[in-house]
DNA sequence: TTCTCTATTATAGTAAACGATTATATAATA
DNA sequence: TATTATATAATCGTTTACTATAATAGAGAA
């Protein structure tokens, strides 16, 4: 298998879920489940860890990482500080195209029953107005933060109707840009991200998966 | 060699120029100049790939990264966004004895002919401002940012004395810090990382090293 | 129980080999 | 001459096998 397409698959792997929080990851077994040898999958180790996904100790192996309840505001302090940014950048490039394309983003979002896809339709939403920004450094930072993010919210939305609220706030998101209304834009996102946080900590603390 | 020591070294001959701006890294070259076999070097490559020293392409090898301007401005407004909050959040928490380090090394700084070991110290004394935030992923990001931004400042810091420029703001920054001025703080520091990256500019223009 | 020593397990790194891709140089053709 | 085709070399990506080192668990003794 390709280093980049092994990469791909254990990181989606693990924000789904499918490989759990705190989970050991032993070379060896994982080697054997992705049929792959050491250099691509020590190589994609780096590089999970690198993003934050996996936590390696050296001559201790790696683990799919958790966050404590400090980190995980520590990363909506990020996101919140660096989206602003994004959206700010992007905001007078923003066209017709993207307005098109994140509404659809957000229909396709209203028909998903799927926590792992709903994240990532929610994403794409995001990422459609921070993308004209031509920031490739940026977006790519923000993509990480929202991965690390995302792998908890997947837990909850099992157990909650987060997207009808969260819809709301996409919406009027999204009305504000389409109005050019920056100031309006910015000041939505900033509440949107901040009420993503608190429900986020609510979860963890009632299901102490952290 | 050690994994992590064999990247420590890549990467600040990296940092201070000694493999330079679109250097060609072939494998079996800094295999055998640095004495070590594929993996811990293939794993460095991956790592300084992430952190964005390195432009890896499939199958075409790895070069050290050369930031264009727009690039250049990216990375700033991303340490401008970032550095605010990290200041900000550490404010309440800085003490004496962060600012008599911030002070240690600012004397330090103003001591120092090497342009390597002038922008390791600045970001000595930057870092001990924000430190106290207690935020790793934010200190690691701003890290990685500082490290791709000096690289091209080492090449400046040659043939210009922007040293005793950047002094005195530092200056005022940390007295604003000890007067618990934290607007003022603030202030100085956007306006400082502000005049960083016109004068970055200012020369990436001029000797079109970019 | 608690400690030490041993045996096991897993990681970290080395070395050699192979196929696949890309770059280069050479030859053939229009 | 310019261009295309082909052969060659260089480099990368991966696999496999082997060694060494560190962490861990378990048996046995105080």
């Amino acid at each position: 298998m390709d280093s980049q397409t092994l990469l791909k698959r254990i990181r989606s792997d693990i924000i789904c879920g499918t490989i759990g929080l705190g989970e050991q990851l032993k070379q060896s077994e994982l080697a054997e489940r992705y049929s792959v040898s050491k250099i691509p999958l020590r190589e994609a180790l780096v590089q999970l860890t690198s993003e934050g996904l996996v936590t390696s100790i050296k001559n201790r192996g790696s683990v799919v990482s958790q966050l404590s309840i400090e980190e995980m505001e520590e990363l909506y302090v990020m996101r919140r500080a660096l989206e602003v940014v994004a959206l700010e950048r992007a905001f007078p490039l923003l066209g017709k195209r993207n307005f098109i394309s994140a509404a659809h983003h957000l229909t396709q979002c209203e028909h998903s029953n799927d926590a792992y896809e709903w994240t990532t339709l929610n994403w794409d939403f995001h990422f459609e107005l921070y993308r004209p920004s031509n920031m490739p450094h940026l977006l790519n930072t923000l993509h990480q933060l929202h991965n690390n993010v995302t792998r908890y919210m997947v837990l909850y939305l099992k157990e909650m109707d987060f997207q009808s609220l969260s819809q709301e706030e996409h919406r009027e998101l999204l009305e504000a840009c389409e109005a050019q209304d920056k100031r309006g834009a910015i000041r939505i996102l900033k509440a949107h991200i901040d009420s993503a946080l608190q429900h986020t900590l609510h979860y963890m603390k009632e299901t102490r998966v952290c």
